[in-house]
DNA sequence: TGTACATCAGTGAACGCGCGTTCACTGATGTAC
DNA sequence: TGTACATCAGTGAACGCGCGTTCACTGATGTAC
């Protein structure tokens, strides 16, 4: 993080504002949602003039892109941090994606719309950076050497139409060396994960008395090899 | 529809006119998304000056509200009628399964932004009526049928933290005489395939280079019982 | 240590825009006798 | 068949609002000699 130069004062000052300003708009998200973001309203809480903050960021857009790095980058962090306290019986892997498990939705349910502004719908007139494309494998990482040191869900040598593709487009895995059972796996622990969380985030359990964490449990369980 | 009195030609002007307000809408939704939605940006397509709107819509909230409503009753109306012909073979209800999961992705796939309007991150500012949950029930109802029509993918009697928990609680059942095993199997027959269509939908997908349609057929059949 | 200059954070006014919504009004359509 | 009236769709002006963004400027902070 530090460079060879020490931080002159203004430098921190700098990054001091700005910290406070995409902390300001997570606040506001928080409330309202990621289209709701308002500079002008982030100044005026921060008791600034407006155009301020365009010493900081170039444009709406662009602290949005902020935001959503930030967002990557923390859920990077925290699933890194999970897997490894997680990893103590590295040769099933079953706490380690247990442990991932619950990392994700300790995350997403302390803060639903910063998960949405990543899995969720597009914010409208926003296009996203490739910038975040490296935070995205570095997480994708985490999860497939996860599932790579869990043992297989069926042998791996089943060839269902999906494993046999692929085999075949496997390009996306950022060179990981797992095989399409993992991948499979990988697949699976995220959308199914993702089914559960999001509808519950959405609200969409709400009327609905049972307990959304208790179906989380049992598709987890679903993904863990049955005798580990 | 048709009430015993007959429809003056006023009425049937206004339902016209109330048509093609929302179907610009949709369009408008279809473009940039629910909280895009601008009643005045539809009053100018229509040729019409913004305030002729409020003759049919109370106001924006209005409108929306019956666009959800219609969305709710399009995705009904479409798996009741998948539910109809998928059920050729009653006794193991696979193909019902199967049609209800491939006509939900169809629905899903011909307007994602109707999708996200009633699955999706709240709308910010908009609050849900009541009136709908009518129709979610319908839809609910109709998932339910063909879950208990097919025959348990554990058998109901294993008792899981979450069936037991299922058992106490299924109040959102809405009368449904469906077993703990058959509500389990519906809300994972429902969260999986949202964790996929959604996770497609919102582009999750688009920089990886596999075939989501495949993912969707993997996670069907690992839904559906493996000898039927 | 002091002076001259450069850097840069923040202000206030302004621009143009589109939004939801209200209101008094016009003019066409339908209804009652 | 014709006239008097009621209904109601749509207009245009207006209100107040907040938005993103630009621009010329002030004043404080840091730097070079």
């Amino acid at each position: 993080m530090a460079a060879a130069r020490a931080e002159t004062p203004r430098e921190r000052y700098r990054a001091q504002v700005r910290a406070e300003i995409t902390q300001r708009a997570w606040e506001q998200i928080a409330t309202a949602g990621a289209s709701a973001l308002s500079l002008n309203a982030i100044a005026k809480q921060m008791g600034m003039s407006g155009p301020a903050l365009y010493r900081y960021f170039a444009g709406r857009d662009e602290l949005i892109t902020e935001l959503v790095r930030e967002a990557y980058r923390s859920l990077a962090d925290t699933l890194r941090t999970a897997a490894a306290t997680g990893s103590t019986a590295p040769d099933t892997g079953r706490p380690r994606l247990t442990a991932l498990a619950y990392a994700l939705r300790g995350w997403a349910l302390a803060d639903p719309h910063r998960y949405f502004l990543i899995y969720g719908t597009p914010v409208p007139g926003y296009r996203a950076p490739q910038d975040t494309t490296a935070i995205s494998n570095e997480i994708m990482t985490t999860l497939l050497d996860a599932c790579a040191a869990s043992p297989a869900l069926a042998p791996d040598g089943t060839a269902t139409p999906l494993r046999t593709h692929l085999a075949d487009h496997r390009d996306w895995a950022a060179g990981h060396p797992a095989g399409p059972g993992e991948l499979h796996r990988f697949l699976i622990f995220w959308t199914r994960l993702h089914g559960v969380l999001s509808l519950e985030l959405a609200g969409q359990f709400t009327g609905m008395d049972f307990d959304p964490a208790l179906l989380f449990a049992a598709e987890l369980d679903a993904l863990l090899p049955p005798g580990s």
